[in-house]
DNA sequence: GCGATACTTGCAGCCAGACGCAAATAAGCA
DNA sequence: TGCTTATTTGCGTCTGGCTGCAAGTATCGC
């Protein structure tokens, strides 16, 4: 396995330059998805509930019109935190479970790699590709 | 240790009557701070330099202007994504590695939890405390 | 086909937040 | 004290996003 040269920049300045893991992870669609208190409340009951749930169902989880709670999901999923399944006439969203996870775990890796105060020599290759 | 019944409800309707761990976790002002791309920017170069910075030195690192940087770090520092300290005329923020990785492997651990194709019984306990 | 149900989309109002500029505050230095 | 540097804050502007209502589309059962 080849040893990656994993400097550190010195200055943010030059990390803006020096592309590392946290880059991709820290992806503004997904957290602005989960950024929004309406949408962390049906992302919850939708998570609690574990199955595939219609629109109707999800929207008797909060005080906000159908439409509002449709478009909530239609952006999750955009956002790859939700899937859906088209059943007849109705819609039925489910949480993203493992891929969601993953991402989450990878970003908290990625963090956590750049940490200075980590043992001798960033664990888990630090935060930058050069 | 006492085994804690952890039912799954069967509505989004009930899951919001029901608190789980995902309910804390899924804090929409941390998620808010990450889900801006200025921000995004600002905490990528700050995770890979590692160390404390300068308002003005993580101001080099995009092109905005320096007062919204400085209004940005501080409401990053508020979600508890940064900490600071200051030195005479200067502010330097740094990255709450440990503090952010946490909450988002506790998250995603979390989410996982809520995930019913996970063999028998909910690993690390269920979504839901009742 | 017709009405009912499930969801989406268009529209408009409204508020929050991102931004730049300029002024204010704070701290160092001569 | 006066000047410079570092950061924050006030203000006005503007865009984006959340929301509700109403209308539109799709599907089901009769």
């Amino acid at each position: 396995m080849v040893q990656m040269s994993k400097k550190r920049p010195a200055t943010p300045k030059l990390a803006a330059r020096c592309g590392g893991p946290i880059d991709d992870l820290l992806n503004p669609e997904l957290f602005k998805a989960l950024g929004d208190p309406t949408r962390a409340t049906l992302l919850a009951c939708l998570a609690k509930c574990g199955r595939f749930c219609t629109v109707t169902e999800v929207a008797e989880c909060c005080a906000v019109d159908l439409s509002v709670v449709s478009r909530h999901l239609a952006l999750m999923e955009r956002a790859d935190v939700l899937e859906s399944v088209k059943e007849g006439r109705m819609v039925r969203y489910r949480v993203r479970f493992h891929s969601l996870a993953v991402a989450l775990h990878k970003l908290a890796d990625a963090i956590e790699g750049c940490c200075p105060d980590k043992g001798a020599g960033n664990r888990r290759g630090g935060c930058c590709d050069k």
